[in-house]
RNA sequence: GCCAAAGUGGCUCAGGGGUAGAGCAAUUCACUCGUAAUGAAUAGGUCGCGGGUUCGAUUCCCGCCUUUGGCUCCA
């Protein structure tokens, strides 16, 4: 059997040992449901007469291991599913999973030692003395829906961190440890970048290392989207209900805004507002009600159509970097990567449809540029026509001719994902998707073709035949968020951020006071090159200083004295190694940061 | 929203029914130093918020808030 093979049997089966020692723990009465192998393991989800918690922890392995010592021969059966349906009377979601398995499906069955029998398509270990020199730890319990759905029953998971070996079991535990290093909101409190409290819930407060950093990144989006033909505008944070209503947020997205209720005027009022200092009475169905923007769409439909526009104009394209606010279900928030205010380096492109093609294979080429500016990979996705789609089957169709076409030649057939029927009803769409350190996906860039907003807005051009007709949107973001993005890029470098985007890139340090004014000058050289340069002239020993920066994982560190203020040189000690380069001219120094910021250089130069 | 866990000085964390402790950071003094932790002293906390039990709660109980992991992987 091949490795991959091997490792699924061994998961697979330890499911099976997990579901064993749960029902010998909590009784007969458990309800076993599924239990399949995941990335670094498995998980079984149960209902369970009493909670799990960590301190069941201990006693679930012990069993599982005592499960395994009894040498128990696994047999598989293949039964009729009258038989299996009356074998799992007692057990509501087996049975559920065996009335919906296809009438011509094989149906098996397992049975380790005489006293468990699980439904099961297999294969499995023959013997749980195959299982000795398996490692497993339970990962941790939580709850999750039966079938996923949130109406349906709720149920116990408990995960299993399962391999083949202790050793393979330990190098996984140690690399999650090195992962848990990465985390973002770690990184990002020692570095000083941003911060979260109470009195905004999901929203960062960026700080003054951070914002740099932050403004780099739209500086650096500004510049491509310029270079492409970009033109940037900037629109209301909060908006009358009355557009939201036409863009159809309000029926469709209202649980993901803010809203700011207006004062009633003879309006019932659902909201009110008591006490003496408040009279008037505040309610959301007033004319008033106002509403935080989550989306930057419609108000780009508004600014399109402020005017008339022709065919010769288009693709017109507008960015815009506005904030935005969507209001999450308490337990989705997590750091930066899913927050409730965050701008995203955003876009509307009103096209014709004969310009879909080369404006999706743009967008696509800004993607490539930008990522691989930060070396990062991402994955593809491509979403098609759901059930409920909205507008005609052949704008679907040639949009999703013209957007695979592009998939097709730029990543190679079968090299994406398909995600059939699962694209927004407005229109299909491709998501770019990159993986945290704990090799968690999050969507970060997305190209959304719409046939909906331009209807529900009525934007027209006039085409060459002078007839009106209705143009495509394309929303697009290659960065997605920035706050999810930093959160990636954090992750990703470490807090070890390339040169042109750290947010102090230079540090200078004098070995003795009388060292200061050197140090000054050559501080002030590097400003006036458009380096970002801190230095630290109080009378501290030079080695804080010195240990301050790196915590601070400034690139290069200099340090200056006497023998670099005589011979107008610099001493560098470089980020990630304990290298020290004595002896750098200034000029060159200066020079290596001016090309390292205009090439937005990725990796950081140990020789100068 | 649901399941589980957590919240103690700026940060990292210990403690535990009798009104709190360490390290780092900060401040002061000494040291003036050639590339990641000099020494000494000082200051800093109504232990997330509200309620309950108790002679007494940061500790136990209840509610709320915030945060973390999971709720996608389908016998």
């Amino acid at each position: 059997m091949e490795k991959e093979e091997v490792l699924k049997v061994y998961r697979h089966s330890l499911a099976h040992i997990l579901a064993k020692a749960v029902i010998e723990i909590y009784g007969k009465e458990v309800q076993y449901a599924i239990g399949p192998e995941i990335e670094d393991g498995c998980y079984y989800d149960f209902v369970l007469p009493r909670t799990v918690t960590e301190e069941d922890f201990p006693a679930i392995e012990e069993k599982m291991h005592e499960i395994i010592k009894r040498r128990e021969d696994w047999t598989r059966k293949v039964i009729s599913r009258d038989e299996a349906l009356e074998l799992f009377k007692d057990q509501k979601f087996k049975h559920e999973l065996i009335v919906d398995l296809p009438a011509d499906e094989t149906i098996s069955i397992y049975y380790t030692g005489d006293d468990y029998v699980d439904l099961c398509r297999g294969p499995h270990v023959d013997n749980s003395q195959e299982l000795f020199s398996a490692a497993f730890k339970i990962k941790n319990v939580s709850g999750a829906y039966w079938r996923g759905d949130e109406k349906r029953d709720q149920l116990q998971r408990i995960y299993l961190f399962a391999f083949p070996s202790k050793d393979e079991l330990k190098a996984h535990l140690a690399w999650l440890k090195e992962a848990q290093e990465r985390d973002h909101k770690k990184i990002g409190t020692a570095l000083d970048l941003f911060m979260f409290r109470e009195t905004a819930p999901g929203m960062a407060y960026w700080l003054p290392r951070g914002w740099i950093l932050y403004q780099e990144l739209m500086k650096y989006s500004r510049e491509i989207q310029g270079a492409h033909g970009y033109t940037e505008i900037s629109a209301p944070l909060i908006n009358n209900k009355k557009l939201w209503l036409i863009s159809g947020h309000w029926a469709h997205y209202q649980n993901n805004m803010f809203i700011v209720p207006g004062i009633t005027k003879g309006v019932n009022a659902t909201d009110a507002v008591q006490g003496e200092e408040a009279p008037e009475q505040y309610a959301v169905d007033a004319e008033d009600t106002m509403a935080a923007k989550p989306m930057n769409c419609p108000n780009a439909m508004m600014s399109y159509k402020r005017t008339m526009h022709s065919y010769k104009e288009l693709p017109i394209r507008y960015s815009e970097y506005d904030v935005l606010h969507r209001k999450e279900k308490s337990g989705q928030m997590n750091g930066l990567f899913r927050v409730q205010e965050f701008r995203q380096d955003d876009d509307h492109t009103f096209v014709t449809p004969d310009q879909i093609k080369d404006e999706i294979k743009d967008v696509i080429a800004i993607a490539d540029e930008i990522y691989k500016t930060f070396g990062i990979t991402y994955r593809a996705e491509f979403s098609t026509r759901p059930d409920d789609f909205m507008g005609d089957i052949e704008s679907w169709n040639s949009a999703e001719a013209s957007l695979k076409a592009i998939l097709d030649e730029k990543y190679g057939d079968g090299n994406y994902e398909i995600n059939e029927g699962d694209g927004a009803f407005y229109g299909p769409k491709i998501d770019l998707q990159i993986k945290d350190a704990l090799g968690r996906e999050w969507q970060c860039g997305t190209v959304q073709l719409d046939f909906q907003l331009p209807h529900n807005f009525e934007l027209t051009f006039v085409d060459k035949d002078g007839a009106q007709k209705m143009p495509i949107v394309i929303h697009r973001a290659i960065f997605g968020s920035f706050e999810r993005f930093i959160g990636i890029i954090t992750e990703h470098f470490k807090g070890a951020f390339p040169f042109w985007l750290n947010p102090y890139q230079v540090a200078v340090v004098p070995i003795r006071p009388e060292h200061n004014e050197y140090a000054q000058k050559v501080a002030d050289e590097l400003t006036k090159a458009g380096v970002r340069v801190e230095s630290d002239l109080t009378d501290v020993n030079m080695r804080d200083k010195i240990k301050k920066f790196k915590q601070m994982k400034d690139p290069y560190i200099l340090v200056v004295g006497d023998k670099e203020a005589a011979e107008n040189t610099v001493s560098v000690n470089v980020r990630g190694s304990n290298k020290q380069l004595q002896g750098v001219a200034l000029d060159k120094f200066v020079e290596l940061c001016k090309k390292l910021n205009a090439e937005r250089t990725l990796e950081l130069p140990q020789e100068i």
